[in-house]
This record gives C-alpha cells, sequence and structure tokens, in this order.
DNA sequence: GGGCGGCTTCGATACAGATCAAGCCGCCGA
DNA sequence: TCGGCGGCTTGATCTGTATCGAAGCCGCCC
C-alpha cells in the first residue's frame, strides 16, 4: 500500500463528493484549463476515488461501462487481448491521465486496465460528464481534447511500432516517461521504472531479452544508468539523437 | 492547391447546406442512429462539400484545424510523418469515416489525409459541431462514439504491429477492407485495393516485397485471387483462420 | 506506336531481433 | 538457513523479413 495522506479519507464527512479544484493533478487532468470558477460548479463531477491494489484490475474486457477513470495515484498498464491469448500492451496510464475512453463506443470496455502499483482512481460517471459538458463549453472542449490526445498518442505509438528500431523504441519510450514525469513535477531524469521488462517489450513489440540488451547497450555509451528498475538518465540527448525526428508518445 | 471547385452543386440554390438525411450514408457516418427528426434540426451542421483530387491534401501536418470531414466518397490515407522522413501510414478511410479528429488537441492537424482517388468530403466547422452537439445529447454521445471507436480502432492496430506475423497481418487488412465494404453495401468478397503494395506494406509494417509474396502465397492456398489491384476473397474462413482471434482494425 | 516510368514479382543474401539456454540476484516463505 | 521463484542479464544460435538485384508487365504520355 503505498501512503498518500490528504486522501485516505474516503471515511471522513467532507468526502462525499472529490474537489478537482484542490486536486495537484488540475494542470495535467481532464480539467486542465478551466478556471478556478468553472472547478467550483463541477462539484460532484467526481462522485468518489477508488483503489485499485498492485496487480488487479480496475476494469476488464467485456465489462459494463459507466464511468471513466482519471488516475490520482499509481502506474496502471493498458492492455488487449486476443482469444488466442495474444497480448498487446497499448500504454502505461499514470496520474492525471484518463481511463476508459475506449468503452465509450460499445458500452463495454475493450482493453484490461491492470495497476502496476497500488492505485487511486477519481470516478466520473460518464453520463454525468456528458451533461455537465454540454453546460460548460469549457469542460466539454477540454473532453475533447482529451479523446484527440489520445488518438494523437497512438499514431505515434503507430510510427514506433511500424518504423523503429529497437534502439529507437526503447529510447522513444525512455524520453516519453522523462517528460511524463517531468510534467507531473517529478524528476525527468531519475526515476523508477514500475513495469517489468517483459511488459516493456510487449509494448514496444520487441521480446524482453531484447530490451534487456538494449537498456544494457544505451548504458554502455553512457546514454543512461539501469539498475533494476532504476532508471536515470544521464544523456537524454544522446536518446533524442537515437530516436531521431520521431513522434512522441506522450 | 485542391480543386474542389466549390463544386457542382453550391451555385444551386438548395444547396448552399447539405442534408444528412439523404445521405446513403448515414447510417455508418456520424450521424449513425441519429432520428429523422434530429437530422432535420443538424441542417446546416455540415455547410458544404469540398473535392479532393487523386494525389492531393485534404490537409497536411500542421494546418490550422477548423473543420472535420466525414468522407463522402472516395478513399483517403491518413499518415504521420517524421522529420527524418520516416513515414507511417495510420489507416485508409473510406465513406463515412470522419477525417481530422487528431487535430482538436492541439488545433492544429497532426497527420496528412491524401486521396487515393478522387473523392468528396463533408466539410463540419467543429465549433458548430461542439454548439450543435451542446444541444443535441444525441449527436453529443455520437460524436462521442465516433472518437472512441478510433481510439478502438487504434489499438487493435498495435495488437497487428505488436504481434503479428506477416501473414496475419495482410489476412487482417483484408477482412477488414472486405467488412467496412460489406458495411457499406457492396460486395465483400470482390473489392478493388485503392492503395499500392508499398502503402499497404507501410500501414501493416512489412516491406512491399513481403505484401507481395503474402498475396502470391495466399493465392496459392486458394484463400483469394489478386490481379493486381483486383482482389477477390474466395475463403474468408481460411482467412480468419490465419488471423486467428486477432483483434479487428474497422 | 513506341518508349518510359511506375508497379509487381522473383531469387539470393544479409541481418535485426527472436529463440533457446544458462546463470545471477533479491525476495519471501518455510 | 534454506529452497524456490520471479525477474533480469548475457551468450549462442536460428529465422522471418529486409535488402539488393533484376526482370517482366502495364498504362500512359509524347
Amino acid at each position: 500500500m503505498t501512503t498518500h495522506s490528504t486522501h485516505d479519507g474516503m471515511s471522513g464527512a467532507a468526502h462525499s463528493a472529490v474537489c478537482c479544484g484542490s486536486c495537484g493533478l488540475r494542470d495535467v487532468c481532464m480539467v486542465e484549463g478551466l478556471s478556478a470558477a468553472d472547478l467550483d460548479r463541477l462539484t460532484g463531477m467526481v462522485t468518489q476515488r477508488k483503489r485499485v491494489r498492485r496487480g488487479e484490475a480496475l476494469f476488464r474486457t467485456g465489462e459494463t461501462f459507466d464511468a471513466v477513470y482519471p488516475v490520482h495515484l499509481g502506474f496502471f498498464k493498458t492492455r488487449v487481448t486476443a482469444d488466442d491469448g495474444r497480448e498487446q500492451i497499448t500504454g502505461f496510464p499514470m496520474p492525471g491521465d484518463v481511463l476508459g475512453f475506449d468503452a465509450i463506443s460499445t458500452g463495454a470496455f475493450q482493453c484490461d486496465a491492470i495497476a502496476l502499483e497500488d492505485a487511486q482512481v477519481c470516478v466520473v460517471p460518464f453520463e454525468r460528464l456528458e451533461t455537465l459538458s454540454r453546460e460548460f463549453d469549457t469542460l466539454q472542449r477540454q473532453l475533447h481534447r482529451v479523446l484527440s490526445r489520445e488518438i494523437v498518442r497512438d499514431q505515434g505509438v503507430m510510427m514506433l511500432l511500424g518504423t523503429m528500431r529497437a534502439e529507437q523504441r526503447v529510447a522513444t519510450l525512455l524520453l516519453s516517461l522523462s517528460r511524463r514525469f517531468e510534467q507531473r513535477g517529478f524528476s525527468p531524469s531519475d526515476f523508477n521504472l514500475r513495469m517489468t521488462r517483459e511488459e516493456i517489450g510487449n509494448f514496444l513489440g520487441l521480446k524482453l531479452e531484447t530490451v534487456s540488451r538494449t537498456l544494457s547497450r544505451l548504458q554502455e555509451e553512457s546514454a543512461i544508468t539501469v539498475d533494476g528498475r532504476r532508471l536515470r538518465i544521464g544523456n537524454a540527448s544522446r536518446l533524442q539523437e537515437i530516436v531521431g525526428a520521431g513522434s512522441s508518445i506522450d
């Protein structure tokens, strides 16, 4: 269980609704750019928070959809699974990212969202989100932006999977993680990977051995330092050089 | 410069607005599922149509976004380009599909949309679409569904690029085209490929020689008949067998 | 009508990354 | 303390696809 204080308080009185205005993530989350006044009017959009323990699923393919879930705390992986067992990890959502948009199309989730560490998400009933976004054009606009950003991110992943070499793929992921940590106020050059080599490989279309070898090679050329899951980026511009001018997957 | 000579109709009296209610594509397009009454109230959502000639771009990366474009007629490819010249085709939109959602996030298009044959698109100013979808919850819902469907489709492409062998990739594309033609009222088993082998390969993360060889092999085993761009699917279940239980990319 | 360029296909070879295999390390429970 | 196990690294070999070279075909334009 991770410790996070302000909000282990589902039991407290004032918590029947969660307030976006006081959330440290408001600058990266779905409500980014909304004025304080607008945020006030959104009281009740987030009805509650939900905990998900490491290894457990927030939702699974086929389950009925009725809410989207901005990540409040913790790391996830999202994956699609073919009936024959093939799996593809489609992303590593972190705080501020929103889970569940794939489900709007059919009313059932189309992927699994698995917590890579103990996590907390905000629960945003989708009907309410739609109602509110008919009333607040700023919220509507932001919702559309977030949906569109996901599409753009996916295009970047396609570019990665379709055209990049192993070393480029790994470097792209590391730089993406770095930027995302930075946006959230963490060190862009020193962080922990929350996923296994196998998960990295699956996401990047590589085998875990290839990931491991590639990380070792990047370390040899002093671009990074790896020790298990601890990663330090010593030479970001070297990584950028390897990636070339590839699309980003933030 | 594309010549969409404002096209035949703009001069006629009744053409200042295009009517979705009378469009043969209303069952696959963005307005799918809207009642006739709702469709009437959408008069003016589509302000005009625009022609794009084979090989020309409807829009290019970086151009300012102000409308999305349901395809009325013709085939497109969408592609993202890295500064170093690498390209990745991200899809082959056909009538009923909507182009431009990638641009909402930043206000500028993030990919190129190139017509593979002479084409026509509807012009839907995005501000108007947002305004209307605040008024009509059915339209709002449908817009969200279409955005979500694009995300799901992209997940399928990731699965394809990340986990499938060459033969599976090609078979998946053929089956996807087949289904999409069928949805639109065309033959699912006999159609023309609008794209070159190179474009197919680029989309699937393969080289054109591999695509060509794979098509030949599929023909040898009597799953399909190919003659240039003419494609006949003789044994769809054989293709399905090759694909296994892979995600779809419709 | 003839030439030309784009497209497709084929064969031979090269190589990046997969696969197979072994060993190490840290952690956890017995 | 030990044994087991999951995760990681590294080495040796294999293979699917890329790459290279070339030729045939076709439609199109001059």
